[in-house]
DNA sequence: GACCTGCTGCGGGCTG
């Protein structure tokens, strides 16, 4: 039914493609969107043909005979607009409707050419939207002042994130200049049930977007294999049995650390050659330069023959597609069941293969965090996507924007254009008004000629190159060897001259280092450390804590897992035995002994942070770890439990306390890339709203029970 | 005990 209703050049496409019937996402997708306006997430898994099930239906109903772009495609990576630009060339060639890729490392002539003659499907990034409202706010309204449908793809990576406020922002500005309405269809893997309102919201109308979604899922092998780490490097009895599990196979490994992605790519390569085995044997991470990766990607998705181990990290984990992997190797817990998701789902990608995990863990706490991820992915538990309700940092900097955009306009337009910005609905007229002041004492704005422009501070923010993204990165110096380039490494202690690193899976020296220049000259070499690299923790989300406290709690057996993690399971069992624990959000096991006591909280980690804020506010200084959920604090319970009250009596005032907290601690905003051209008060927001958890840790506190062990 | 993402406009020199 929904093939008849295409247009007749879109089933010719079809039939020449010798389709043999379209797919459930496609089929669901080509009936609602050319029956009815309104915007659509379709969600199902990758390679279900979602970018067909959008584009089929979108090219029969729109006329491409109007001026103007038709369609806007937003990717969030430009590897993927390359890829997804072959495959809708293919299905656009006999229509004659042009593509053109607009990027930042896309020709310029290609850009030239379509803002004299504006018609199509432009793919482009958020950042390259924002740059065009900043320096050719003209060519916004010339390109896409009539424009019919924008296709977010990958959409659940701009959920609950900065830079998905940034891109929310942006579509609203979009259909500012439009007379009609614009629909959108976002592309999605599966994003849990909850957290479809969070997608719903990005495109800025909750109540006109329906959700499409095909929840059709692989069979998943898992194997737990447990090798304890003494050192800092990895045992040579994990390399070996890693070797074993992965020569024979097509194989992606996740370390989770750029570090560690080297250290096992050289590791096994250096197996390899001693056992003559095969040399395909890579790193994929962001410090490994940009063509060497693409090669690498090239190889594993057009290579039939050989087995090849790829060593990486987020890198692989979504958009690009390369190809069948046969199995996916994860070295200690995922920080988050979606990622785990998203990994496994590399593997078994052709029709009717299972999907193949082994999961190594090298200490007690990440083999039990790892167990809980498994158990929560295989109860469809996905973590919960908060959209941040007042993001002070996002307006700013599309105040900025915007008044750059408009080159000076009344104050009451400016005003204006926030108000019908649904990104900021949540942000009151008065904060606006507050802010707008403060940004023009700051010199962010200033008053001419009773309108509003951008001040001496607001140019400079503006007029750079870093403008464009609402994301930090660090300072790199790009690696050398004969002239060729390896990579980016950040400057630390281990950059000297005669030091050995490793990097894009082989060994080098260091023979040079220009720092005027940021670059390093290096040698091929035989032996040397991994790579360091700065970062902070992760966050935990608190049920994945709750579920490794009741993992501890029951007897569950897990086939799943080999002889030495079952062992040590079943001595972190035997060491809580003694907690008669029941409920695992409030319950938490407790240790008093020599004037001192233990707690672990079993929860997330954001939850931590702000648990160890307000205890340290009370004067105390508590010891936390985040890796096993646990505080130590030098007072006895009676002396605890009285310290209830006095918390709950300062959180009354934590907005006074953070920003104490903010004056003395300066990277206590570092996360948000804008927050820190704030005011104080602001910032407080911000941190208490995003970097902390004080609604649950109070709430944790005050229902609290400690269970002592019998 | 972390990972990832993107990027303008202009002038000067060089190549075909």
């Amino acid at each position: 039914m929904s093939y008849n209703l295409l247009s007749e050049p879109i089933r010719k496409f079809i039939r020449d493609k010798r389709w043999e019937s379209l797919r459930p996402i496609q089929a669901a997708a080509i009936f609602k969107i050319i029956s009815t306006d309104n915007n659509y997430i379709l969600a199902s898994r990758t390679a279900s043909g979602k970018t067909e099930a959008a584009f089929l239906p979108i090219l029969s109903k729109t006329d491409f005979n109007s001026i103007g772009v038709q369609v806007l495609y937003i990717s969030p990576l430009i590897a993927l607009i390359n890829d997804q630009f072959y495959r809708i060339e293919d299905l656009c060639k006999d229509l004659e409707i042009s593509v053109t890729k607009w990027h930042g490392e896309a020709k310029k002539s290609l850009k030239t050419n379509l803002i004299k003659n504006p018609n199509g499907i432009v793919l482009i990034t958020p950042e390259s939207l924002e740059a065009m409202f900043v320096n050719a706010p003209y060519n916004v309204s010339t390109l896409f002042g009539n424009l019919k449908y924008i296709v977010i793809d990958e959409i659940h990576s701009f959920l609950g994130v900065d830079r998905g406020l940034q891109l929310m922002s942006i579509l609203s500005r979009i259909q500012q200049v439009n007379k009609s309405k614009i629909t959108t269809i976002g592309l999605s893997a599966t994003i849990g049930d909850d957290n479809y309102i969070e997608a719903k919201r990005l495109t800025g109308d909750i109540d006109s977007t329906k959700i499409l979604l095909d929840k059709a899922q692989k069979e998943t092998e898992a194997k737990f294999k447990y090798f304890k780490n003494n050192s800092t490097e990895l045992s040579l009895d994990l390399l070996k049995d890693l070797y074993k599990e992965t020569s024979s196979n097509k194989v992606l490994i996740f370390p989770n650390s750029r570090g560690r992605t080297e250290e096992i790519a050289v590791k096994l390569r250096k197996i390899s050659d001693r056992v003559n085995g095969h040399k395909f044997y890579y790193s994929h991470h962001s410090s490994v330069d940009k063509e060497i990766r693409e090669s690498v990607e090239h190889f594993a998705k057009n290579n039939e023959r050989f087995n090849f181990c790829i060593s990486c990290t987020s890198t692989l984990e979504l958009g690009i597609d390369i190809g069948t992997v046969d199995k996916i190797v994860q070295i200690d817990s995922t920080h988050s069941v979606s990622s785990l998701v998203q990994r496994i789902g590399r593997s078994g990608r052709r029709e009717g293969e299972k999907s193949i995990v082994n999961l190594y863990a090298t200490n007690k706490w990440s083999l039990l965090q790892s167990l809980a991820c498994w158990n929560l992915y295989k109860s469809g538990f996905l973590e919960p996507i908060n959209t941040a309700k007042k993001p002070f940092d996002i307006l700013l900097h599309q105040l900025l924007s915007i008044a750059k955009q408009l080159s000076g306009c009344p104050r009451s337009e400016l005003f204006k254009r926030i108000r019908l910005n649904p990104t900021f609905k949540e942000i009151t007229e008065i904060e606006i008004n507050t802010l707008i002041d403060k940004f023009i004492e700051l010199d962010y704005l200033e008053n001419i000629d009773r309108e509003l422009i951008l001040g001496i501070e607001g140019e400079n923010i503006v007029n750079s190159r870093e403008f464009y993204s609402v994301f930090k990165t660090e300072p790199n110096f790009k690696v050398l060897h004969s002239g060729k380039k390896i990579g980016d490494i950040p400057f630390s202690p281990q950059v000297r001259i005669d030091e050995n690193i490793l990097l894009a899976a082989k060994i080098w020296k260091i023979v040079d280092i220009d720092f005027k220049g940021s670059k390093i000259i290096v040698i091929p070499a035989s032996d040397g450390k991994k790579p360091k690299f700065f970062g902070g923790g992760g966050n935990i989300q608190n049920r994945i804590r709750e579920e490794m406290l009741s993992i501890l709690k029951s007897n569950k057996n897990y086939s799943e897992l080999d002889k030495s993690s079952c062992e040590v399971i079943a001595e972190m069992r035997h060491d809580f035995k003694g907690f008669a624990v029941k409920d695992f959000k409030f319950d938490c096991p407790f240790i008093e002994k020599e004037g001192k006591i233990l707690i672990y909280t079993f929860t997330g980690s954001k939850i931590n942070k702000s648990l160890n804020f307000l205890l340290s506010l009370t004067g105390i200084e508590p010891s936390f770890d985040d890796h096993s959920s646990t505080f130590e604090l030098e007072i006895d319970k009676f002396t605890f439990k009285n310290l209830v009250q006095e918390i709950n009596e300062k959180y009354e005032r934590i907005n006074d306390y953070l920003k104490v907290e903010l004056t003395e601690n300066e990277s206590l905003i570092g996360f948000s890339k804008w927050g820190e051209y704030l005011p104080l008060d602001y910032q407080a927001e911000i941190v208490k709203e995003r970097y902390y958890d004080f609604e649950n840790a109070i709430e944790l506190i005050n229902n609290m029970n400690l269970i002592e062990s019998v």
